[in-house]
DNA sequence: TCCTAAACGAGACGGTACGTCCTGTCTTTGT
DNA sequence: ACAAAGACAGGACGTACCGTCTCGTTTAGGA
């Protein structure tokens, strides 16, 4: 009679229990969005995310290891999700429309952005999750449209010094991105395509 | 030392009260360095920093107004404040020593920028703060390399792509910053100078 | 309206339905006793029960309403359920056998038993379980005992003091409760026979 | 230049520093007292005192390890403090004052103690706290006054009966704590003077 | 044999309080 | 007047249990 009462249990087939609550799992990801854009990442709480969300702490802490996921998770799941990719017959156009569809975008998730980059400086594993999840596809969907305007082995190096350039202004705020800064990326300043070697 | 609002004061009055505590400030900038060092910038507190330099919180709060301004300081105290410019007679030469030296020097500060970098998107007034102390004299530094290689209009662009190419390496970590990278700038990939008009 | 569904129903004839898991009551009881007594009633929780039983919570509340009352189970399924009551030709021998027995009884369900009397002073309802069930019979048992050594009128009050002097050793832990403890109640110093008034 | 800086610093002689805030203090322990007689020990939490008191919850904890210290310092800074020890020509009466007086107290401190009480049980610290701060200069009222109706040797085991028999009605709630009771305790039931031997 | 109902393990849920940590301010004594 | 010490209000952290609530599964009658 003292025998173990655990073994007549089934095996954990991850199907057991309570299923998760997915009005929970909006709400707090609505929350987090909210709290982002209104108060800046820096500002942002688990204690405000879960309050507003109508949920308890431990249920963020259930499904997310650190506000930075949640916060993550809730810009993914925003519109930020899509990269627009222009293909047209000019290819540097489709450069030049990518970028300026880029900065369209930025207005509206510019800081919300940016405070996850701040937050992946800090946070080793977030900073990996941000990479995978969010920058690769966006540096990606750069490098296809770059690829049909750059030789193949320049795509790479193009990619950092656009989306660097874009990044670099977005951070340090010393220039605006608009149209112009879109512009100035064609036309004889920076080539899209190799110069004649020099010499 | 530009905080140092109260230095005017001495040099008027001489000897009125107790002078400034010069050792409690070496005492705190190093502390901090090394605190950011050690655990990174998301790591550092207040309170670890005054505890390590033997030294009351108010004392830091005296003369700094926040975390990052410490670190800065700290930072700018360091061998950070010199920037290396080449001036040979291949100015892309130049541009690319630049770059290497950027990158030795990033080896060592560079999760240290990094936080400071990460502080910037949270806190305004740091930001501003940052750009022009820290970021401002490095970008001029780079546009007078650059500008001996392209065409003066061509030159805060370019400063971009590289300096943001940088700190986008920096920042996101997908990929590393060494010589082939440098490298990578030149050749006709990216090109120093304006090309041809296409068509 | 509602009504409408339960009249498709069967009577309520308390038989229908899977019948109680008897394994499980027992490994809840075995549980709930074994954790009182190695971590204390203090630190005894419904989780940790649930989890050593290999039960499920609501297994628990479903047929008890509190910690307590689980304990308060678990204690009366245990050997505390028994209570000797000594009848020898000496009456005053008997009381101190009786309390020789409770005082070995003791020394393993103190601290249980403390736990519970701590509860009870929390818990309106469980001091009433706790009174008829526990306390009653064990004071009834003295009562019996005293009984034969001091007059009627003498019985409540005796059994007050001496179960009192029991319970205000074991909760203040101020003194042991040992085999001289029993002697000391008798032998001129606590009288059990009511002595000539004086005066 | 590495030199430790707390060489220089001054031996700690405890008196630096900001002083303790008394207004504080007596804040904590009024919001203290003031929750465990409406709520109940088992009802009152660190929060509720720190928001009543208008205090950090920090600094509860700076000068009281538990909430069981804080609690007890309330009660102990109350009226509890004082115990009554009447001294007329009739020893024996002055035990049914001093149980009267103790009757009379308990009608508003009652469910207080008891709360301390049930607390002991569950905290070892805190039961010695209790045991020492709290019982046991009752039991050295009690026994002073009982050191007069009975012989030397009697003394300890009586005081145990009568305060036991307090404590037991008053946990148990068995029957009331009246003037009645404190009668029982005289003429012939309980003696307070050694019989004869019996045989 | 199926149907209905209750009990079961599992575990997610909204909550409450915990005790810790750090911030930035304040208040003392010491130099 | 400044420095060191450290207490203060405030506020978020992440954790632990509470008691309740779905789930899917199991176990018994009764139809």
């Amino acid at each position: 009679v003292t025998m173990d009462r655990k073994q007549h249990r089934h095996l954990d087939d991850g199907k057991r229990g309570r299923p998760r609550d997915l009005e929970a799992r909006d709400a707090i990801l609505a929350a987090a969005l909210a709290a982002v854009r209104e108060d800046g990442y820096g500002n942002v709480t688990m204690e405000g995310i879960a309050a507003d969300a109508g949920v308890a702490k431990q249920t963020i802490y259930r499904w997310w290891a650190s506000k930075a996921d949640v916060v993550l998770d809730a810009v993914l799941a925003d519109a930020l999700r899509y990269v627009s990719v222009f293909r047209s017959a000019d290819p540097r156009d489709d450069v030049r429309r990518f970028l300026v569809a880029t900065f369209q975008r930025l207005k509206k998730t510019g800081p919300v952005v940016r405070g996850l980059m701040a937050h992946a400086q800090i946070d080793e594993r977030f900073r990996e999750q941000f990479r995978e999840r969010f920058l690769a596809m966006r540096r990606a969907a750069l490098a296809e449209v770059v690829s049909r305007a750059v030789p193949r082995e320049s795509v790479a190096v193009m990619v950092d010094c656009l989306y660097g350039a874009v990044w670099y202004r977005l951070l340090d705020d010393h220039g605006p991105l608009d149209d112009a800064y879109a512009d100035a990326f064609g036309n004889g300043r920076i080539t899209l395509t190799p110069p004649a070697r020099l010499k």
